[in-house]
DNA sequence: GCCGGGTTGAAACAGATTCTCAACTCCGGT
DNA sequence: ACCGGAGTTGAGAATCTGTTTCAACCCGGC
């Protein structure tokens, strides 16, 4: 369909790492490492709880606190991307080699599809200008329903309000 | 800067509100138009604990949970739109006339901007299109710095203290 | 005024995330 | 290899937003 989004792949992103937490005189911990390495060999968003049960299938036990914490870290290191569907947690993306990219939301299934639009982009730098907004960074999401699931869903009408699959937050 | 975003008034949103609850066989209480008045006399994007603030300040005590509930009831009549920029909590706006608008929010002094552009909607519209979905809602907001905090900016210590409030979150 | 269903509010609860703090680990210097 | 100290870890408590519970109460039709 279009270009299949490629991620940096997960030791140029674990050395990466090694480098920011040298860098800064930090510790590197086995935490760290386990955590770091579990994100980055996923090209899901992961929630927290995702991201636990990879690393329980490792057979590692991490903390709950120290999963934050180490996330908070690869943030701040410009590693890892912290997504808000509105889910009422958090998602985290291993930082891609596409520059910026968007994300379509599925209400049926919750599949996340990206896309990059270059045009969008340029407007969004417009529009912040245009009101005297220093841009600093935004947030598109599109919901709604995939091909899969709409051919699935194919009653009549009124589906609308079937539709939604009401996260409670 | 472009075209100031004019509200229904807030009679005329009471009134739709009325209509509604009558409509539905639902008993008009005190503490709904208490709630609903509170939210339509303002123009801000108000969240729970704001909205608390306007009602303790005309001396009404109403339970949190009605206020949940109310605003759910708002939103689900369409008089209130709800938004998460986030902070880690919600924030409800008075239906505004102008049928869909998208937010600046400044990082500094939390002050949100509304714009409307034709162009990004019809796009929006396309790349679902492309993608396959069914276009259901979308969510844009655009985050920087606000004309007056990058005037104010450069100074060293925090007026960040007065302006934001900070979430945590 | 009576009645009954919908509403209210205080408090308990739920889920995500943060904080606390004693025990522990990393790592540079020796 | 050993020391020491700064930074980290983890279990649990705490916090925060939002929801649920349920007995008492209000709205509106009769």
């Amino acid at each position: 369909m279009t270009s299949p989004p490629p991620k940096l792949d997960a030791t140029e992103l674990i050395e990466r790492f090694r480098r920011y937490v040298r860098d800064h005189s930090l510790p590197l911990t086995h935490q760290r490492e386990a955590i770091a390495s579990a994100l980055f060999s996923s090209t899901e968003h992961l929630s927290v709880e995702d991201l636990e049960a990879v690393l329980r299938a490792r057979n590692l036990h991490v903390g709950k606190a120290t999963v934050y914490r180490t996330l908070d870290l690869l943030v701040k290191a410009g590693l890892v991307i912290e997504h808000d569907f509105g889910e009422g947690f958090r998602r985290y993306e291993p930082c891609s080699a596409t520059s910026h990219h968007e994300h379509l939301v599925c209400l049926e299934c919750g599949k996340v599809v990206e896309f990059a639009n270059e045009r969008i982009e340029r407007m969004k730098a417009l529009i912040a200008d245009e009101h005297g907004f220093r841009h600093h960074h935004h947030r598109l999401e599109i919901y709604g329903v995939c091909r899969e699931c709409q051919g699935r869903a194919g009653a009549p009408t009124g589906n609308q309000t079937a539709t939604t699959r009401e996260s409670s937050r």
